[in-house]
DNA sequence: CGAACAATTGAACACAGTCAAATACTGTGG
DNA sequence: CCACAGTATTTGACTGTGTTCAATTGTTCG
């Protein structure tokens, strides 16, 4: 069924579109060789499973283009998003030979692998590396963290508000078109994908998203494109500190 | 108010309890001496304060002994609790110069502190301390992962066995008596401390305890201390995988 | 002993979940 | 290009878990 590496892709560290903010954005010119010497790519369909939780993982990987998730789930198949893995963002954990969470592709991805040995090798010698490493891992432990206060204590129409304002803030860094405070955007998830992030289920999110358009604060054309007419409007209504940081 | 150093107290590294698993782990002697000379220790009362989020913080710690929190807080006042602090965990983030959480001791503790600066500047050096903090740093990340699932998609009946299952675990790892499934110990939170790690209020709390009390996983004498006849049971209840890691 | 705090218990309610049906998309083959 | 199948999404009616508000009981410590 899984039938990867369809369009095999070759690409230089040079040209990298992520090669400032993964794990290899402080390494020189000498290390990036290197690391250039050990890479290949790797590409999933949208839908198909990256890796399943359990199974051994012989490598790791940088996201280069798409969004993959990270789920966990009970036995009676009660599913959590525990990460939403955008460009740049790193998988795997050196020092683990298998995988702790479910890794699926919700859009075409394309990934830069390192088998884990000669990546872990290099790492013990390469402090730029585990320094890289070591940033984005607290910014995801904040990331988690706030995530964990959505899941505790938010309402189910916050978590949709805040969920959108994610989106909009990772879009609006991406084309900051500043001065307006109207952002428009794709959404990059399912139902489903959006209620196992938010810990709800898809009916509510539906819902939810429904009472927001009925209340101005979000338009749609189609299911999946939204606008926001007032930025400050949504991010009031995802309940969190005045200006979320949304500027910063 | 807040009246901390009470009662200064001076330990020397080799005599540490924590000297092989807090961030100094990984040091040899030399190192160790460098952080002798900038460590100092402060402590805390139960309840109160360390810092509070936002405001400027100028060290980074390890936590010696007694249990500390990490909170956040929407302004209407709801309460998530994000990190539970054990002897040997490390407070505060290289690089940062403000808390992001709330820290408050629900227990006395005893801090071993390091001014910011020259830890940054030691870390920079001392590939030993960034190694072991990125090791750490990535357990916290399971920790909170594992966390989003309980807070996502659990039960309150199983929030709470999941809570008593982590506790009766960490007593166990300390005081192994293996081969009995009878575990008993202390709970280290109040209602209200529970209510903000599960996200539930302290009334559900309450009758959840009450509950499995009433069903014979658990058996309380007073109100704190807690004996667990058949830890399988209660791993059950807690709707994890089958041994949920709970023996290795 | 009494005050302050912590925990329990009860009753009514509300928010989100469940089950079910209808509707809107998407891509495929005729 | 359209019809159709399969999937995603919306909407409705009802239910149930956990919350809210309130009163009571238990514990700790001046």
């Amino acid at each position: 069924m899984a039938h990867d590496d369809v369009h095999p892709v070759s690409l230089n560290c040079g040209d990298c579109p992520i090669r400032h903010r993964a794990v290899c954005a402080r390494c020189d010119a000498d290390e990036i060789d290197e690391l250039e010497n050990i890479k290949y790519y790797r590409s999933f369909e949208a839908g198909q499973t990256v890796i399943w939780a359990g199974d051994k993982m012989d490598f790791v990987a940088s996201i280069v283009s798409g969004i993959a998730t990270l789920t966990q789930t009970l036995e009676d198949g009660r599913t959590q998003m525990v990460g939403l893995l955008l460009p740049s963002d790193f998988v795997g954990r050196p020092g683990r030979s298998a995988a702790a969470y479910n890794v699926t592709a919700t859009t075409n991805i394309l990934m830069c692998c390192f088998r884990k040995k000669p990546f872990e090798e290099m790492m013990e010698r390469t402090p730029h590396i585990a320094q890289r490493l070591l940033q984005m891992t607290l910014d995801e432990l904040d990331a988690a963290r706030e995530w964990m206060l959505l899941l505790g204590r938010k309402t189910a129409r916050e978590k949709i508000a805040s969920l959108l304002s994610i989106i909009a803030r990772r879009d609006a860094s991406i084309k900051p078109l500043a001065g307006s405070n109207r952002v428009t955007f794709d959404l990059p998830l399912t139902r489903e994908a959006m209620a196992d992030y938010l810990g709800l289920t898809l009916e509510t999110v539906s819902r939810q998203i429904s009472a927001l358009k009925r209340d101005g604060v979000i338009v749609l054309e189609g299911k999946r494109h939204v606008t926001v007419p007032d930025i400050d409007r949504l991010l009031m209504e995802a309940g969190d500190d005045s200006d979320g940081g949304f500027l910063i």
